[in-house]
DNA sequence: GGATCGCTTATTGTCGACAATCTTGCCGGG
DNA sequence: CCCGGCAAGATTGTCGACAATAAGCGATCC
């Protein structure tokens, strides 16, 4: 937790790939931002062949867009799209605690009914501070995902799914708001696995995230329609990717 | 499905993925084989720079292997990777035949009943070309993954499963060992997106794919154990992607 | 005789420059 | 006054060359 900043991997390609990724998903970098590329070469401190190939990767990723001989921009995730993505996510991390039921150790059991209680306390202790409560909720689905020892699935929910969540986060500033109720549905989630009931684990899980999942439909269905706040797809903000390390509205990293 | 051939696309770049993923695809380039930069791209008669950018996507894709500053191999499955593969689908794809319940038009639906009893004849033809019908097989796990609607699934299982589950029948030349039985249950399947029953639908999906998987575990399991034939991670066989488009097993495309 | 160290060679990683394409602002015509 | 075409500028796409790293091979030492 400590040396986040230095990625030493062995290529330039690969170190930029890291930091664009985690200034996207952090939200540096505002999803509809313009990246032109040799601004983005000289901040990284790179030539334009290494950027170009992260580029690529991030592309594949569904975190960039990019529209050829136009340029690239951060992805820019609709309602529709984060309808879309807890759909899967319901299928797939329903599968995946359905095989933790089974794959799990006793020992990654134990520790994450520990976490649980953790979350417990803090749950009774500060009812504001909603960053954490979201934080834990991810570290809980990210131990179950783990706990299915399927490493495809895995790196397709952390990978890929994820990196999309967290930054849907950001741009909305999501906020949890059922927080005692998603907690104990949590409970229940690891009652099941420590049961190795993998039956009951899938159903719980689906319906955890599936409750989350209608909990936004309501939410942004009677709200109000802010689709897309940081920048439409128009070509007048040619020049504004300053964005980049600026105050963002949550700028502690974990 | 004429123009296959001449990818119009606007860049080098996206033109040299398309048909290195397709030479992986389709088997022309053996799993484990080593890919030289250099002659890679003197046979795509293109300068390293796009084929780089092409290499880093298909990286992303899991159909190629790379290792910094030691080369690019073609991905090998293990037969472990297809089984968590098969787990997959069956979560991705019961969730996809759901939402295909509701969101199929009736159009597509009577397209895919069309389609369905096509295949049955065929099956009362032609019992012996076991490619026709894997191929069929596929035709209707597409138009159901299509029928959700829901372009992230789709995306996720087109572009990024499938490509493996080809690129995996080339490599053990797998072959339909239960036709009748598949495609009886795609009657059913179809049935139950016909009266629009979601819940019905994914059922019948997940049970259709679990038993293609637990039909490879058995017969992987008692027939022998023919993992990787290709090529084992060895560095004795660095000169040997003269694999290109010699005469694999099964030439024929679609 | 076998193993290890060092050198040669080949391959990958990176860079800067040129070419192709798009954007944009301007000008003229309707 | 508005619309379309045209030229200038900027940005992306592509290429060839150089640098850095790893594999292969031979010589030398134990």
């Amino acid at each position: 937790m400590e040396s986040i900043i230095s990625d030493d991997s062995r290529t330039l390609a690969d170190r930029v790939f890291t930091r664009l990724q985690d200034d996207i998903v952090r939200g540096a970098l505002l999803p509809g931002t313009k990246l032109g590329e040799a601004e983005l070469a000289s901040r990284y401190g790179v030539s334009r062949g290494p950027l170009r190939e992260a580029i690529r990767r991030l592309e594949s990723r569904k975190l960039l867009e990019r529209i050829p001989h136009v340029g690239t921009r951060v992805a820019s995730l609709s309602l529709g799209d984060l309808i879309e993505i807890y759909h899967i996510r319901e299928a797939l991390e329903g599968m995946a605690a359905r095989l933790a039921a089974t794959h799990m150790t006793d020992a990654e059991i134990r520790s994450l009914i520990e976490l649980l209680a953790l979350h417990e306390q803090q749950q009774d202790l500060r009812e504001d501070v909603a960053y954490f409560q979201r934080e834990g909720d991810l570290d809980f689905h990210y131990r179950i995902i783990q706990g299915s020892h399927n490493g495809t699935l895995i790196d397709m929910l952390i990978g890929g799914i994820y990196h999309m969540v967290r930054m849907y986060r950001y741009q909305f500033s999501t906020v949890a708001n059922r927080p005692q109720r998603a907690l104990q549905e949590h409970r229940r989630i690891a009652e099941a696995l420590e049961s190795r009931d993998a039956e009951m684990a899938e159903i719980l899980m689906r319906r955890h995230i599936s409750r989350a999942r209608q909990n936004i439909e309501a939410q942004h269905g009677l709200g109000d329609a802010a689709v897309t706040p940081a920048a439409s797809l128009s070509s007048t903000d040619r020049l504004s990717p300053e964005t980049k390390q600026g105050p963002g509205p949550v700028e502690q990293s974990k």
